[in-house]
DNA sequence: TTATAAATTTAGACAAGTCTAAATTTATTA
DNA sequence: TAATAAATTTAGACTTGTCTAAATTTATAA
């Protein structure tokens, strides 16, 4: 079907889309450690094949066809991810690499059984929205804790940064994924919060409270 | 590490030296469906890499080296393969494939993970043995169906051949791992031969009885 | 609105892995 | 043992994916 390198170029322009119209080449050759040279040459091959919309110096979008293919490699890399942390008892900061690898096991039946065998997870061990079969998937209504005012509250449900050292830190912190939090001050001179969270009081800075999400 | 293509490699050179001292050019080729042009070249980096003993014209064999990277992938290969058969209830004909693509994921703290998730298996669905992470493993003492006599009993323990079509057949037989059967007849003319199972008599030919293993 | 900077593409090269066709070595057999 | 056949290797080419350096296009800003 499609190789290696096709797959996580068409990963890489799903996820970048989420957060801008046309992906440019420099955003790719810096989300896949490669050169923008390199990205052109791919493009081309891309465009060839139907899945992607691309105008030379105008950036990038998934046509139909390649965003299906990039939803099941998303879906395919948020089960692995499930599966070694519920499974295999790994940390949501051990799982990354390793799915990377996994969302290129080509079998579609595998990953149906998988599912099957894990009963069916909606999000995964980042609080990312596991697609189904056929590519659908509902999305939590997400808002970083640095917009909330204090006395809101909300249940910890996604982070922004998927950093090893971001999610060891929240771990840390006990900052994890269903955890309900309550900002209770915000310090005027840094924008620091701290939040109640079960019996706990937690200092956050603005950068943390930007890069974690929470469904009100 | 090693790349997808050496381990392929690695692993049929494991698999052929089971029966020969040197394995050719050709079986590997043959094995690995490729050309004995494209052996050679890969023969000649893996030389390079001392993963093998190699001579021109003379045949290769694996280095300690390169035996212990085979033992890795096989150990991997086995362990999906158990896991696809006893968690996703895969059928024993149907899970090559899908292994042959997940013995590649190369964490091995995620194998080490599986095999305890598992409960340490001690063979795949076939009846191969599987290495621990030391690469040790103990084989059955294993004998053809067609060398045993009138009267001789076993264990169906393990296939000389892993084809889709011939496991199926014994499936269908209901020939599988670990069942008892008694040899109660061999017909002259053919050498086919008629066991006795549970309380089935089944008639094999020839063929199957040579590629069905028993334990005595 | 032109000059400069930034982004992107093109040109040319390279490594991995494969192939066909030709050359070489080894094995077989007359 | 000499001729022929079979196996293997070499030569040269091709594809995929990558790179650096140079050229081109687009964006920004004086
Ligand atoms: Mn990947
Ligand atoms: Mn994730
Ligand atoms: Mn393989
Ligand atoms: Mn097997």
């Amino acid at each position: 079907m499609n190789t290696l390198a096709e797959e996580n170029y068409l990963k890489s322009i799903y996820h970048l889309s989420l957060n801008t119209q046309n992906v440019s080449t420099n955003q790719l050759a810096a989300l896949l450690n490669t050169k923008a040279a390199s990205v052109t040459d791919m493009l081309k091959k891309l465009a060839d094949k139907q899945l992607i919309n691309y105008a030379r110096y105008q950036g990038v979008s998934l046509s139909a066809a390649g965003e299906k293919i990039a939803l099941q490699i998303v879906r395919k890399h948020r089960l692995w991810e499930y599966f070694l942390v519920e499974k295999l008892n790994f940390k949501w900061d051990e799982v990354h690499e390793m799915a990377e690898e996994m969302e290129h096991i080509s079998s579609m039946e595998l990953v149906d059984r998988l599912d099957k065998f894990m009963n069916f997870p909606k999000y995964d061990p980042h609080g990312d929205p596991i697609p189904d079969s056929d590519g659908n998937f509902k999305a939590h209504e997400l808002k970083p804790i640095a917009s909330i005012e204090v006395g809101g509250s909300g249940i910890i449900s996604g982070v922004r940064d998927h950093s090893a050292g971001f999610l060891q830190y929240l771990e840390k912190q006990q900052l994890t994924i269903g955890k309900k939090i309550k900002v209770t001050e915000i310090n005027e001179y840094d924008n620091s919060m701290i939040l109640q969270a079960d019996d706990k009081k937690i200092h956050i800075s603005r950068e943390v409270a930007n890069n974690l999400l929470i469904v009100i």
